[in-house]
DNA sequence: CCCCGATCGTGACAAATGTCACTGCCCTAG
DNA sequence: CTAGGGCAGTGACATTTGTCACGATCGGGG
């Protein structure tokens, strides 16, 4: 409603227009709060919000903010490719927050052009000041995750492997694996079995469990 | 910061004192945009944080205020053990908000006396009313997950298997689990195979992530 | 007193899971 | 063409995990 876009006489800058900024999160408590919180800032202006992937960008399309906000843990469509999707449709910069900050995740954002990815640890005061820079066409990264990520050697995992893992994250015998995949049983044990070995678990829930935490699936 | 307690004139109800209150929150930008938001209502004011249930205590001790609202997942001490503590020493009210909504929690949070549980699913405008609730005595149940925690049969399982299903969360070998209950292997699995019956499951991740989701772990 | 049920605990057996050595296929380099 | 390396796929074997039928211990009646 404050569309008094201009108001921020306050600020320094040359050219201090308002900050047109989309918030996307399925919580709608985080959701609400993190509006309240940003709409303190004189030169920032919540122009909408969602709470799943799809809705981001139907709302992305319509309302073309300079700036989207996007949690990364969505229904519909998670916050990567509701980046990817927006970006391809709209010019916008995105920035990502995530709860668990996994180093792969952290690549695929990249790879999708998004400007910003911060952690939810991130100090309240600092995620205006990230969205301002991301608006001026900076980028910015969480430098305990951007740290993390290149130490992290990449996914030493073959395609089969990783789809063998994918399910194994829920509780499936390798037979119902197997079926999903349509593959024979013993064809499923070798893959986990490598994986596990790549991944030095000593069980396939735990390589799964590994895998999932570097993002790589 | 805005101590003017006594601002509400446009509150209609009659002794519109301020609300004092105590946000907990391990996740820094979401403790922070709570703040805000909250701080928008004129007749609450937020008059400590903290980002850990122990931290929290100490807190809730230093400046007894009106309200507590307690993240459960937390480190150091969880938002039940907090509570717990917090009302043994402080004449307060605590309301939980967290993310996974699991009955049996609700059971142990309202055996610790909270006043209030919501879901981070909650509407943002709705959480203040919640506290205002709370603040005048009254409690606040979620209807949601009441209504599922009272369907939910109680917990089926015995001391001994609930020891065993705590350690199958993790990836840990049957061996690894007898050793640290200080029993032999077959019984740990004796006992992870009776749970596995109560709960229908196929295997102790399984039953594990079932009773966790009961919140009896 | 003894029996009874409930709970904790153990070991033998069957089924699943993980390991290994092997074959076939495709692609690239020589 | 063909040799070789990497990946997909298979079946035989050892280990782990889950099932079962059976003791031991402990209280509370009859």
């Amino acid at each position: 409603m404050s569309s008094g876009g201009a108001a921020g006489g306050a600020v320094g800058e040359g050219a201090a227009r308002g900050i047109r900024l989309l918030i996307a999160d399925d919580e709608h408590l985080i959701r609400g709060a993190l509006v309240a919180l940003l709409n303190l800032e004189p030169d920032i202006e919540v122009v909408a919000s969602a709470d799943n992937g799809v809705a981001a960008v139907e709302q992305a399309v319509a309302t073309s903010p300079d700036v989207c906000l996007l949690d990364l843990e969505m229904p519909e469509a998670d916050g990567i490719e509701a980046a990817a999707r927006i970006l391809a449709a709209v010019p916008t910069r995105v920035v990502i927050v995530t709860r668990h900050a996994r180093p792969g995740v952290l690549r695929r954002a990249l790879a999708s052009k998004v400007s910003g990815f911060v952690p939810k640890s991130t100090p309240a005061e600092e995620l205006a000041q990230v969205i301002r820079d991301v608006a001026a066409g900076r980028r910015y990264i969480d430098p305990e995750i951007a740290a993390t990520a290149l130490t992290a050697e990449r996914c030493p995992l073959t395609d089969r492997e990783l789809d063998a893992l994918r399910h194994s994250r829920s509780t499936m015998s390798v037979q119902q694996i197997a079926e999903r995949l349509h593959l024979a049983p013993g064809t499923v044990r070798n893959y986990l079995s490598s994986a596990m070995t790549k991944l030095d678990a000593s069980s396939r829930h735990e390589a799964a469990e590994r895998a999932w935490q570097q993002g790589w699936i």
